[in-house]
DNA sequence: GTTAGTTCAGTTGAAAGCAATATTATCGGCTAC
DNA sequence: AGCCGATAATATTGCTTTCAACTGAACTAACGA
């Protein structure tokens, strides 16, 4: 990426008079230093998140329960339905894919259907509508984008379902944002199509990261979504420690990293919940970072870099992808906190706030809204907000920064730019 | 010193308004009989 | 007649505003010992 801006920038300015020399020296540095080093990646790829690895470490125990509860499809059973509960990095989806593909290999062909459906994706899976379009189209059949009635999809869909013959295994990932979507319904008519069809069965494989949304959920949709449940608990620091170690193996050359480093990023990860997608996360950009430094080796002091890296850009994306009126709210909290660090209130953010709207011509929101947008701000772990009473003085939140300097004054510069 | 009542400065929930999109229904034109 | 795309009509969404009830400790005033 890095490069790529950089190339950008020498083919304009080597357009004009001048610029041309400097250009060639500077395009000739970087290819030299790219070419001369001994390269530390052997396979980025095996970094990213689509990657699926061969052998997955401390999963075994759920990798079999999944299996057991699913190989009945080979032998034409119904198996029961699945609920995978288990935190963000704990290897959900991975073992879910894994074990639906090897399911397809051994299973006679034309038998088995698999279908993977990550309900998060927006534009897939918005409504009921485009839902249904979607698991049509898994079964080799158009439909009108817009035009028909749901009903007329679901017609649709339990006459194809009935003509396949199959077993189909409904994989739903996400499902939490499916339901916050387009409500437990569907669900339950999935449920129940069994009931109705005779040739085919359908299971329902349901992942979530959040424990609570099995609680709130329609009890009849509730007791047969989860026949069975499968608990993933997050890693700790030695199990990530292995997956590292374990990736690290196809992902760099031999002697490219060491060890002090993936404990590095198996401790820094096992903090958070024991994120396995984070610590390998991590683990490419400290291989980044020292790749550029132009060290021949991912050491400790990279993962320190790439760490505070990972959690600046986070922060600047979140605060990034916010609508122009809570980044306004944002500046409004920062600039505050910059005169004095304790004891910003919701009030004088307010005022703040409106008088940078005022400043930049922008039409400004009620107080009502600007304390929603604080709390989602809140909730985004940008600020930290805390409900006081100041008795006769009245009642209000006490609000509390939690960027470190530099994100604040990266943050600022995109103010800048944008506001 | 205690107790009960006020008050402030927002918080919070529900409902309604509004504009931008997405969906649905309708219509006129075109083609093939 | 039947199909197609365009367009009008309608519904849905996402974001806001409006309204109004609620909050909880500092402050006050009255109470009682």
């Amino acid at each position: 990426m890095e490069l790529k801006l950089k190339l950008n920038f020498i083919l304009v300015t080597s357009n004009r008079r001048g610029g041309g020399i400097m250009a060639q020296i500077s395009l000739n540095d970087i290819f030299s230093k790219y070419t001369s080093k001994k390269p530390i990646f052997k396979d980025k790829d095996t970094l990213s998140i689509r990657f699926t690895p061969e052998n997955i470490p401390h999963r075994s125990e759920q990798i079999n329960q999944l299996a057991h509860i699913l190989a009945p499809v080979l032998r034409n059973e119904k198996p029961s339905n699945v609920f995978i509960y288990g935190k963000t990095g704990t290897g959900k989806t991975l073992i879910a894919k894994k074990v639906a593909a090897n399911l397809e290999i051994v299973a006679e062909p034309n038998n088995l259907k698999i279908i993977y459906i990550n309900c998060k994706m927006r534009k897939v899976t918005d409504t009921e509508y485009r839902l249904l379009a979607q698991l049509i189209e898994f079964f080799g059949e158009k439909v009108p984008y817009t035009g028909l009635p749901t009903s007329e999809l679901y017609n649709r869909f339990f006459r194809l379902l009935d003509a396949s013959r199959q077993n189909v295994v409904l994989v739903l990932d996400e499902i939490d944002s499916l339901v916050d979507k387009i409500g437990s319904l569907f669900l339950y008519n999935l449920t129940r199509i069994n009931q109705d069809l005779e040739k085919t069965k359908i299971t329902l494989v349901g992942i979530s990261n959040n424990i609570s949304f099995l609680e709130n959920l329609d009890s009849r949709v509730k007791s047969s979504l989860s026949e069975e449940e499968l608990i993933f608990p997050p890693y700790n620091a030695t199990e990530i420690k292995d997956i590292l170690t374990e990736r690290s193996r196809i992902a760099f050359h031999p002697e490219t990293i060491t060890d002090a480093a993936i404990a590095k990023c198996a401790a820094l990860a096992a903090q958070e919940h024991g994120d396995a997608r984070k610590a390998i996360d991590l683990l490419r950009v400290a291989g980044e970072t020292a790749e550029r430094i132009g060290s021949n080796q991912v050491r400790e002091e990279h993962v320190d870099i790439a760490q505070n890296k990972v959690d600046t850009d986070r922060y600047i994306e979140t605060i990034h992808s916010q609508p122009k009126q809570s980044k306004i709210v944002l500046k409004a909290v920062l600039e505050l906190y910059k005169k004095n660090a304790k004891g910003i209130q919701t009030g004088d953010v307010y005022d703040l706030y409106a008088k940078i709207c005022q400043k930049n011509n922008i039409k400004s929101l009620t107080q009502r809204r600007v304390s929603d947008l604080i709390t989602e701000l809140d909730n985004f772990g940008i600020i930290s907000t805390v409900n006081i009473s100041k008795g006769r003085y009245g009642r209000t939140r006490k609000i509390n920064v939690n960027l470190s300097g530099t994100v604040v004054s990266k943050i600022e510069e995109m103010f800048s730019k944008e506001l």
